[in-house]
RNA sequence: GGGGGCAUAGCUCAGUUGGUUUAGAGCAUCUGCCUUACAAGCAGAGGGUCCGCGGUUCGAACCCGUGUGCCCCCA
């Protein structure tokens, strides 16, 4: 915003600055609320809360001095990026990174031997070391040498010193896996005042920090030479110097990236800083055992390895941030550098006098650093309920801990870990049951989504072309937990079509509002006698029982945060079992009545369909069920109705019946049996009680004229065998016999490896032994159905 | 440099205590259908040494080891 009217933040004051931020704020911070409506998240919208509001401030504030006075929070150094123009600390987002054109100088170090004596130096000979750089105007800061411990070149070095060319300053040679050996020489300087990772080095080895550089780039004092001159000048003048007393080896032309200030573009210096810290130990130790202990669950759990190994070897938290906007630390100082932590100014000032300060209210100033985001949102399970600013009020008490944490994988450090901590250390008690992790949206390529890349999906976009249903079926169809999802359009496109094959069912069930015939009983074909109430008895009695299984298993799904496979569950048995199979099996004929309980039963169907999808997909589904019925109630509050067990002998003879439609379709397609002509079918069956309940739905769904129950093959038909049961169809078509007995043949095949593997299995002593008794009935079972279905292959194969 | 993860159909991915009729879905492909809810659809089909190797086990896509290739987080 501020780019735009071309205004740089290092023109303003402070609080001009603040005034820009609550002003972008206001436009844009009620953006991603409205998109969070506009795919409908059900939440409190009266009760939006944020970090800066003034209550929620001060309580970050109150944390602060809290964990300050407790000891917890104390000053210390620690690297940050410096603009020697501006003379200001830089956050990692204002530092630009550009590929730039170097040298690298390769330089040699005088060394000594074993005993720590000068080795005599030449630009050649054995006595030196060299390394590969390029800052060498940093080697006056240097305060050791560091190689690899495997590196056989380096091996006899270890434990002896260089000196540093020019001041001879002697520096210790020191083994560290850090350098890598095919790097340069693989020998490398370390500088711990003045890079990032020598820092941590020198940490490591304990060696001496030497600050060569003022706050404007010119060397320092410590420097010992060239003091006051800038530190590319120096660069320059120092090369000729460290030529003419041997010590330059060469120089390679080197592309490397370096970082630039975004305010003055002038490359950014490494240089340590006083930073406030939050120490960690303490606070880790019981949200590493909450989480450990399955007190907090993660999904999903593989997350808990993570979380371990990284609160096992917590750092401590440094919460200072070279930034104007966010929490301001309430650290006061008076001209000379001494400070003290209090809520206000004044508060402040009365303590300075209690240590007799010389210095006025007027001369103390604040810190002008603010505290890390993260500072304020670890605070948010119980803030957001006022539970710091109103110890012990009736909603935190309600509401604390809260259910479940949706968030990210990335920030299970940043925010998850350490809201645990801020939960047992103001709250004493854990700030939520479960957390699960969602997975990151990737793009097409499996990058990240980013504003500088632009690859982020156009959410409100992608509402408008595919409907906000369809483009939370197509993330959440794609996102099983903590996975990430390559964003692809194709799974809107699903979620679409799914919106379309919903309506479609809504505009079917409305065709037959006004067309119900009372319950008849329709005599069959050969006269057998049917329930008295419908025809469609087994339909109603398969698909309800079949609604009853599915809604268990989401339920299970839903309590193992399963969402993605719940919602393919509930996806399949609508499209699948209801549309394909349910609907199909009960819908009447053109223009026909539809009988009355079957209307009534499908109508309680669809809607306990539009119930269990609502979740996923809440707006078609609302709608729907308004516009099935007249409701006073709404799908969104409903609550669900208990579950209900199961028959699984019917679901079983569903599946058979499906199966034998489908081996039909099949049989039919493979001859070229058009989809209108219809056929006469004879079925080979011990069970004919079983068929003839389920003729009807028989005849309608393989387009048969005639069903007729055969005791022995009838010739000249197309023989299809399912299970123990043989079905013929009677055709006009010609038959081709070879393409019939190829298939059987195929399948023949299968069969007899199949059994192959069951009695491989089965003859083996120790499976029979060893194996829990029910898995060897089920082998057992296995090797009866497949010989049966192979006796009727081959029974079918000799009719041929 | 430290840590974590992934590898299953052409593509994107499911597959939870190792045994569920020798692996599932969507998309893509092929065949046949404009069949009075739906062509954004219907009915079918094909497609997989579950990354390589070794081990544990009566039994491994699943557990262990190892190799290879990718990704992420932290520094």
């Amino acid at each position: 915003m501020l780019r735009e009217r071309g205004i740089t933040k290092s023109s303003l004051g402070r609080d001009e600055f603040l005034q820009y931020a609550w002003e972008w704020k206001e436009k844009y911070g009620g953006i991603i609320l409205q998109q969070l409506k506009k795919i409908g998240c059900s939440l409190d919208w009266d009760r939006t809360s944020f970090t800066m509001d003034d209550e929620y401030y001060q309580t970050v504030i109150k944390v602060f001095i809290d964990l300050y006075k407790k000891g917890h929070i104390y000053r210390g150094k620690r690297m940050i990026n410096w603009d020697v123009r501006a003379k200001t600390a830089l956050s990692d987002e204002e530092v630009i990174y550009k590929e730039v054109q170097s040298k690298l100088y390769y330089l040699r170090y005088q060394i000594t031997d074993e005993s720590g004596n000068p080795l005599p130096f030449s630009p050649s000979g054995d006595g030196g070391i060299t390394i590969a750089t390029v800052r060498p105007e940093t080697i006056l800061g240097d305060s050791a040498i560091c190689v690899n411990p495997n590196d056989e070149r380096y091996k006899h070095l270890h434990g002896r010193f260089a000196f540093v060319p020019l001041i001879n300053r002697k520096i210790p040679i020191i083994p560290d896996e850090y350098v890598t050996m095919d790097f340069g020489t693989g020998a490398l300087k370390v500088t711990p005042a003045h890079d990032m990772n020598d820092y941590q080095l020198g940490q490591k080895y304990n060696l001496e920090i030497i600050d060569t550089m003022n706050d404007d780039g010119t060397m320092s004092e410590a420097a010992q030479l060239f003091i006051g001159e800038d530190r590319f000048e120096v660069r320059k003048k120092i090369i000729p110097q460290l030529e003419a007393a041997g010590h330059l080896v060469k120089m390679e032309e080197y592309t490397n990236q370096i970082g630039f200030s975004e305010r003055t573009d002038v490359v950014v210096e490494p240089r340590l800083s006083l930073q406030w810290w939050v120490s960690m130990k303490n606070m880790a130790a019981p949200a590493l055992k909450a989480v450990m202990h399955e007190e907090i669950n993660f999904h999903p759990a593989k997350f808990k390895n993570l979380y371990r190994h990284w609160m096992e070897n917590i750092k401590d938290w440094c919460i200072s941030r070279q930034l104007w906007w966010g929490h301001r630390i309430p650290a006061y100082y008076t001209p000379d550098g001494e400070f003290v932590v209090a809520a206000s100014i004044e508060e402040a000032f009365d303590q300075f006098k209690i240590q007799n300060t010389k210095y006025k209210i007027a001369d103390i100033r604040q810190d002008d650093d603010c505290l890390d985001t993260w500072f304020s949102s670890w605070l948010w399970p119980f803030e957001v309920f006022k539970g710091l600013s109103h110890p012990g009020n009736a909603e935190v008490k309600y509401y604390y801990p809260t259910n479940t944490l949706v968030t990210a994988p990335e920030i299970i450090f940043f925010w998850v870990a350490r809201m645990i901590m801020a939960g047992y250390e103001y709250m004493d008690e854990k700030p939520f049951n479960d957390v699960y992790f969602t997975g990151i949206v990737r793009d097409k390529q499996g990058r990240k989504m980013s504003k500088s890349l632009g690859n982020s999906p156009d959410l409100l976009g992608l509402i408008d072309q595919y409907g906000a249903d369809a483009v939370r079926f197509g993330i959440m169809i794609a996102s099983p937990a903590g996975n990430d999802i390559l964003f692809d359009e194709s799974a809107l496109e699903q979620g679409r079509n799914f919106n379309n094959k919903l309506w479609n069912v809504l505009k079917l069930i409305k065709m037959w509002e006004g067309r119900q015939s009372p319950n008849v009983d329709v005599e069959p074909a050969n006269g057998t006698h049917h329930s008295p109430l419908t025809t469609h008895d087994f339909a109603l009695a398969w698909f309800e029982n079949r609604l009853n299984q599915v809604k268990s298993q989401v339920n299970e799904m839903m309590v193992q945060f399963r969402l993605s496979e719940a919602l393919k569950t509930i996806y399949s048995l609508v499209w699948d079992d209801f549309c394909s199979w349910y609907l199909e099996w009960i819908k009447p004929g053109f223009e026909q009545p539809i009988e009355k309980a079957v209307y009534e039963k499908t109508l309680v169907y669809f809607e306990e369909l539009m119930q269990l999808l609502h979740p996923f997909m809440p707006f078609i589904t609302e709608e729907i069920y308004h516009l099935l019925q007249d409701k006073k109630d709404d799908l969104c509050v409903k609550q669900v109705a208990p579950l209900q067990a199961f028959d699984k002998s019917i679901l079983k003879a569903g599946d058979l019946l499906k199966q034998v439609i489908s081996a039909l379709r099949d049989a039919r397609n493979k001859n070229q049996v058009k989809p209108k002509d219809t056929i006469k079918l004879h079925i080979q069956t011990a069970d004919v009680a079983d068929y003839q309940t389920i003729e009807n739905i028989l005849r309608k769904q393989v387009n048969a004229e005639l069903i007729t129950y055969a005791s022995s093959t009838v010739a000249n038909t197309i023989v299809v065998a399912v299970e123990k049961d043989k079905f013929f169809i009677e055709t006009d078509q010609q038959l081709d016999t070879a393409t019939l007995q190829a298939e059987l043949l195929k399948n023949l095949d299968h069969q007899k490896k199949f059994l192959e593997s069951v009695l491989k299995k089965l003859g083996n002593e120790r499976f029979v032994q060893n194996a829990s008794p029910e898995v060897v009935d089920l082998e057992r079972k296995k090797q009866a159905d497949a010989e049966a279905r192979i006796k009727t292959i081959e029974e079918s194969l000799q009719n041929l």
